[in-house]
DNA sequence: ATATTTGTCTGACTAGAGTCAGACGAATGG
DNA sequence: CCATTCGTCTGACTCTAGTCAGACAAATAT
């Protein structure tokens, strides 16, 4: 069957069995929007109004309602912040801690009865299934941006980047200092730095950089962990191919540790060629070079 | 990570990501109810108004006034059904079925749109997965009730199940005419029948009937060949154990074609054990027995 | 210091989705 | 043929989940 009609059949499936039933139990005794707002909150603890309008997109009056709402049943409390006294933080108070134990509980129970009537084994291939598609659904909805290389998020994924090198090369890995003038090169004209979103968490990074006219270098690339397997290093590098040919260049190149055998696997599926040593970086033993085709200037859309 | 974890997981997921895009486009134009009710018409042409009820779970004045909408903007029409002029029969007029198609693209594109930013392979993955849990989710979901045999239900589902053993048998089955005497073998007081039903679609069957004192004997289980894998046998197999126990048999017997390996391996796991010819049935070359405990009369609930 | 922007709140609406209590004609059981 | 049941419809509600236009105070820019 093709894809889109699995999804279009899963999608009903879902919406009948699972859907109806969670949105009945989860609210018992109060209106999902409220349920959700109070999972919202527990979640982070201290969380700011803006805040929690963003995550779950709701306008800021029917947030101000609903926030009123759960603090005149003493389920949150909302203070000032000292930091920007315009802002306000919302905490949960202690009946508000256990009435989210208690929707948890709830949902969880609810979870549970859902998958009483299966067998062992066939939980463990319900919930593998479910792993894969959460995945994969996860990354196709990811969106990528591009930030300035020295904003916090950015600086916050080399160094989860950096921190895997350290992890992963023999004798560990030093960036040295980040400093303002190697930031620099990630930016425009001829850098730049993009990252990959999902729930706002920081889940893939990457760099390009001008090595002379025409030649661009893809650099820092990094993909967390929790998110192998769902393509999102080919998709992170298409990204940055495009944008170094939308910035002009020609020919991309990459250096890489030896170590790094999935990078280098997806080099070599990307199209890219081992070429010679074409910079002194101490921790790189492999170079590879792919010539780009230039953008179609209207009809060229951004990819992924 | 414990099932009931990944199957809260994926719930949010699933209703961030593909619940909200569904509801927002699916309904553009008109209301969601609407929009389903007009799904559910166009799926099995001319319905009466009391199945629809069924199928969706409208209370009758809300469906009625739905319908009500659709019939003044000309997309459905409703008759009286000449066999009972008290129900109405609903069915799609031209634009009604012009506009099914138009919703219907819209939410193929929707689904294309949302898979477009993965690759080839990992669309396979994602359909592989969620047709799995397609299946699981639908299992898990299940009905079983028991119904007389003589019901057109519980007809249908032996009349699949004989089709079947004429395929798979190498001289193929002539089962006789279903005489009323058969079919009062698996009514109370030592016999029972079962179905299993999706969606109303009958998707397993099995019976129970007593040899004497005691003793019950399993006859007719069946299940559909697209709910294969999904532990559907065993889950029958249990019920009427569980059945048959509470109609007094302190040990079932069933017998079987030897060509039929995956409904023997399934009673050699289930703790059943080969036994001698204890019938005369031309069709079988195994014979199996197993003990019931008996069943605990307060806290026993029937399983699946 | 003043004007503008930002973050939150209030009031006044709306649409969707549904519930509940009957009304009414058609079918059915005795 | 009469009472009851069944299938549908109408009217009068309710609750959720929003939207939109300001109001107002705190922060910031000029």
């Amino acid at each position: 069957m093709e894809s889109t009609a699995v999804l279009r059949r899963f999608n009903r499936t879902y919406t009948q069995r699972i859907g109806a039933l969670d949105e009945s139990f989860l609210g018992l005794g109060m209106p999902l929007a409220s349920a959700r707002l109070l999972f919202e909150i527990g979640g982070a603890q201290p969380v700011t109004v803006q805040d929690l309008r963003a995550r779950l997109g709701l306008d800021s009056g029917y947030l101000s309602r609903l926030l009123r709402g759960l603090e005149s049943r003493r389920l949150v409390e909302l203070s000032p912040d000292p930091a920007d006294r315009r802002r306000r933080v919302a905490a949960l108070t202690e009946s508000g801690a256990r009435l989210l134990t208690d929707l948890d509980d709830r949902s969880d129970a609810l979870a549970t009865r859902l998958l009483e009537p299966l067998s062992e084994r066939q939980r463990a291939r319900l919930a593998e299934a479910l792993a894969t598609a959460d995945l994969l659904v996860r990354a196709a909805t990811l969106e990528f941006e591009v930030v300035d290389p020295a904003s916090p998020n950015a600086r916050l994924a080399m160094g989860h980047y950096f921190a895997e090198l350290d992890r992963r090369f023999e004798g560990g890995f030093d960036p040295g200092p980040l400093t303002e003038a190697d930031l620099a090169t990630m930016r425009p004209p001829g850098g730049t730095f993009v990252l990959a979103r999902s729930d706002g968490e920081v889940v893939a990074c990457g760099g390009v950089q001008s090595l002379g006219e025409g030649v661009g270098e893809v650099k820092r690339m990094w993909v967390h962990d929790g998110w192998r397997g769902a393509g999102l290093g080919a998709r992170m590098l298409r990204r940055l191919e495009d944008d170094a040919a939308a910035l002009g260049h020609t020919v991309v190149r990459l250096d890489t540790n030896a170590t790094l055998t999935d990078a280098i696997a997806l080099y070599e599926r990307s199209g890219y060629a081992s070429v010679a040593r074409y910079n002194d970086n101490p921790y790189a033993q492999r170079w590879f070079e792919k010539p780009l085709s230039a953008p179609a200037a209207s009809t060229r859309r951004p990819r992924g």
